[in-house]
RNA sequence: GCGCCCAUAGCUCAGCUGGAUAGAGCGUCGGACUACGAAUCCGAAGGUCGAAGGUUCGAAUCCUUCUGGGCGUGCCA
C-alpha cells in the first residue's frame, strides 16, 4: 500500500494486533493510546521500534514485555514489510525492515514531486502570520531580518501543510514616535539650509534622516523653513519620510525573498473611531476601567503581573489599546489562528496580548507568539560595533548585498528561534565548507549534473515504474530513502510546532547522506539496469532537496 | 527584588515534546581525485548534558532549589 510512510504503515500492523488481542481477550481493553514509533539509532535495535507495550503496561499494571509478547505474537504483517520483529530491552518491539520495502515508499515521491511533502493538516483552516511590524522610522536592520526569515518560513511550511496563509507587517505609524521623525527630519531640514540647529539627541541620529531632508530641500527649496509647527509642517516632514522610509524597507524585504501579502497601517485602527469604540465596549463587559483620566485593562485577572494602561491620562491611547484593535481587527477578516512573531526583547507583553485576545472572547489558542532572539553580528569573530541611536548600524540591504539571499537566509535558519544567533559576515560570505548552505546547495548541482550526464549518455530520466528497484540493495541507499521518507513528517512537525530550523537540519542530513553515497559509490556505471536504479534514487533525493530548499527560501542551483 | 529565556565536545549548536550506548558542523590529527563536479568523502581524538535533589521501568528532556549569562520589569513601541 504505496501512499504511506514507514511510520505510518508500522502503525497500522500495531492498530491491528491490538485489536486482535482485544478480541481474543488476551488484553483487556482500555484506553487505546495513539501508538508512537520512532526510527532507532541503534543498527541493533532494527530500523524502527515502539514504546506501546511500556505505555499500556503503566494504565494495566503488568507487565511491560508480557503485552509486548502478545502484540508481537499477533501482528500480521500482510505486506510482507519485515524482515523480523522482536522484543527487546525493558518492552520495546524492534522491527527490521525488508529490503524491498524500503523502495515502495520512493513511488509517492516520484508521483508528487513538487508535492511531495505537502499535506492537508491545515486543510479550511485560515491562518494570518504577522512578522517583521518595525516602525517605519529607519531602515531594516539585522535583527529584524531574522524575524523576517522566520516568519517568512513559517509561512511557508503552514501554505506546504495546507492551510490558508496571509503574511502580514503591521505599520506602527500612528505614535509619537512618528512625530519624532518628522521633527528629526525638519531640523535636519533646517540645518541644511544653513540654519544653526542644536540637533536633539532624542531624535533620530542616522544618516538617512540627512538625506531625506536633503531630499525635501531639493523639491521643495526652503518654502517649509517660514511656516510654524502648527501649520502641519510637521506632519508633511513625517508623512514624507514614513512614506519613503517603508518604500526602502519594501525594496530591502523583496530582495531578501519576503513578500507581504498586506502592509497593515495603525491609522486604519484609529478611523471612524475604531480603538474608542473597542475600548468603550471592553469597559461595558468590564474588563477596561477608569481611575482618574487614566483608563486600564485588567490583564491581571489573566495572569499578568499588573494591570496595564489601555488611555494615558493625557487621554491618548497606548500602544497597547491599539494592538487589541489590531487583534480584533486581524479576528473579524475570519482567521481562525493568529501568529505574531517578535523579538524576545518584547516577551513582556505576551502575557499581556494573550489577555487582550481573550477579552475579544477567543481562546488561548487562536494567538501564537513566536519569540526570536537577539543577533550578534560580527565580522571575522569580532562584533560589529551597532547603535542604533547614534544612527550606526548594518542594515537588512547591507546584510543581503553583501552575502546574497541564499547565504543570509540559510544562516538565519541553522538555530532555533528561541536562542541566541551569531551571524558572522564573513563566514556568511565564504564558499567554503565552512559555510552549510553550500553543502547543501552543493548535493543539489551535483544530482543536477549527475543527470544532464546520464542524459547526454543515453538514458532517459526514469519513472517509478521504469526501473527494476530490487537492485537498490545497499545499507546506503536504504538509508537515504528512509531519509526522504521522513520528510513529509518532518513538515508536519514544523507545522505543529512552528520550528524552521528543523527543515534546516534535515537539508544537511540528506545532502550528507547523499554526498557519503556518492563518493562510495557510482551511480553511472556500465550496468545498464543498476544505473536508472540508481539514477531513479538520486532523483527523488533531488526532488526532495528542492522542496525543503523552496520552503526555506533558498534556491537550490543546478549547477554552481 | 520579581518574571521570561538560555546553559550539551575546545568553539557554534541539534537532540523528533520521556526511550535503549547523547549527535552534527567547525577546529585538531591522519587518509582519498587518470571514474558521474574534491564547495565532497573516510577515519581518529574529544562529554559528570552548569550543580544538587525529586518524579518512574527509563530524564539532556518534567518538578524544586542553587549558580552563571541574556532580556524584560514605562501612562515607550
Amino acid at each position: 500500500m504505496p501512499g504511506k510512510s514507514m511510520k505510518a504503515r508500522l502503525i497500522k500492523l500495531l492498530e491491528k494486533s491490538l485489536e486482535t488481542c482485544f478480541e481474543k481477550g488476551i488484553l483487556t481493553e482500555k484506553d487505546i493510546p495513539s501508538i508512537e514509533v520512532e526510527s532507532t539509532k541503534e543498527n541493533s535495535h532494527g530500523d524502527y521500534a515502539t514504546n506501546l507495550a511500556m505505555i499500556l503496561a503503566s494504565s494495566m499494571k503488568t507487565n511491560p514485555r508480557k503485552i509486548a509478547d502478545a502484540v508481537a505474537e499477533n501482528i500480521q504483517d500482510e505486506d510482507n514489510l519485515l524482515e523480523k520483529w522482536e522484543i527487546a530491552g525493558p518492552g520495546f518491539i524492534n522491527f527490521f525492515m525488508r529490503g524491498n520495502a524500503w523502495v515502495t515508499l520512493l513511488k509517492e515521491v516520484d508521483e508528487k514531486k513538487d508535492r511531495y511533502g505537502k499535506s492537508g493538516l491545515g486543510k479550511d483552516k485560515r491562518v494570518q502570520v504577522e512578522f517583521v511590524s518595525a516602525n517605519p522610522t529607519g531602515p531594516l536592520h539585522i535583527g529584524h531580518a531574522r524575524g523576517a526569515v522566520i516568519g517568512d518560513v513559517i509561512a511557508n511550511i503552514l501554505e506546504a501543510s495546507g492551510f490558508s496563509v496571509f503574511r502580514e507587517y503591521y505599520i506602527n505609524d500612528a505614535g509619537n514616535q512618528m512625530n519624532n521623525l518628522g521633527k528629526s527630519v525638519f531640523y535636519r531640514y533646517r540645518e541644511l539650509s544653513g540654519e544653526k540647529i542644536d540637533y536633539p539627541s532624542e531624535c533620530y541620529q542616522g544618516q538617512y534622516i540627512i538625506d531625506l531632508a536633503g531630499e525635501i530641500l531639493e523639491k521643495s527649496g526652503d518654502k517649509y523653513l517660514t511656516k510654524e509647527e502648527e501649520e502641519g509642517v510637521i506632519e508633511f516632514f513625517t508623512d514624507y519620510a514614513a512614506d519613503r522610509i517603508l518604500k526602502g524597507i519594501k525594496t530591502d524585504l523583496e530582495a531578501f525573498g519576503v513578500v507581504f501579502d498586506r502592509y497593515f497601517s495603525e491609522k486604519e485602527l484609529y478611523k471612524n473611531d475604531g480603538v474608542w469604540k473597542l475600548l468603550r465596549e471592553l469597559q461595558k463587559e468590564g474588563f477596561v476601567y477608569k481611575d482618574g483620566d487614566t483608563m486600564w485593562f485588567n490583564t491581571k485577572d489573566f495572569g499578568d503581573e499588573k494591570d496595564r494602561v489601555v488611555v494615558r491620562a493625557n487621554g491618548e491611547p497606548t500602544y497597547f489599546a491599539a494592538d487589541i484593535a489590531y487583534h480584533q481587527n486581524k479576528y473579524l477578516r475570519n482567521f481562525d489562528t493568529v501568529i505574531d512573531v517578535w523579538g524576545a526583547d518584547h516577551h513582556g507583553y505576551v502575557p499581556r496580548m494573550y489577555a487582550g485576545i481573550q477579552a475579544l472572547g477567543k481562546k488561548r489558542e487562536a494567538l501564537e507568539v513566536v519569540l526570536v532572539q537577539l543577533v550578534n553580528l560580527l565580522r571575522d569573530g569580532k562584533p560589529v560595533a551597532m547603535s542604533t541611536r547614534a544612527g550606526e548600524f548594518v542594515t537588512l540591504g547591507d546584510v543581503v548585498a553583501e552575502v546574497g539571499k541564499d547565504a543570509s537566509r540559510y544562516n538565519f535558519l541553522m538555530r532555533r528561534s528561541n536562542s541566541h544567533l551569531d551571524f558572522d559576515l564573513e563566514l556568511a560570505k565564504k564558499q567554503s565548507n565552512e559555510n552549510p548552505v553550500y553543502y547543501v546547495q552543493y548535493a543539489h548541482a551535483r544530482i543536477s549534473s549527475i543527470i544532464r550526464t546520464a542524459l547526454e549518455r543515453g538514458y532517459e530520466i526514469p519513472a517509478y515504474d521504469d526501473v527494476d528497484l530490487s537492485l537498490l540493495v545497499l545499507p546506503e541507499e536504504f538509508n537515504m530513502i528512509k531519509s526522504i521518507d521522513k520528510f513529509p513528517e518532518l513538515i508536519e512537525g514544523s507545522a505543529k510546532t512552528l520550528e524552521p530550523h528543523r527543515i534546516t537540519f534535515y537539508t544537511n542530513d540528506l545532502a550528507s547522506i547523499f554526498h557519503s553515497y556518492y563518493n562510495k559509490n557510482r551511480v553511472l556505471s556500465d550496468d545498464v539496469e543498476l544505473s536508472k536504479a540508481r539514477l531513479f534514487l538520486v532523483k527523488c533525493a533531488g526532488i526532495v532537496l528542492r522542496n525543503a530548499l523552496r520552503i526555506l527560501g533558498v534556491s537550490a542551483p543546478e549547477r554552481m
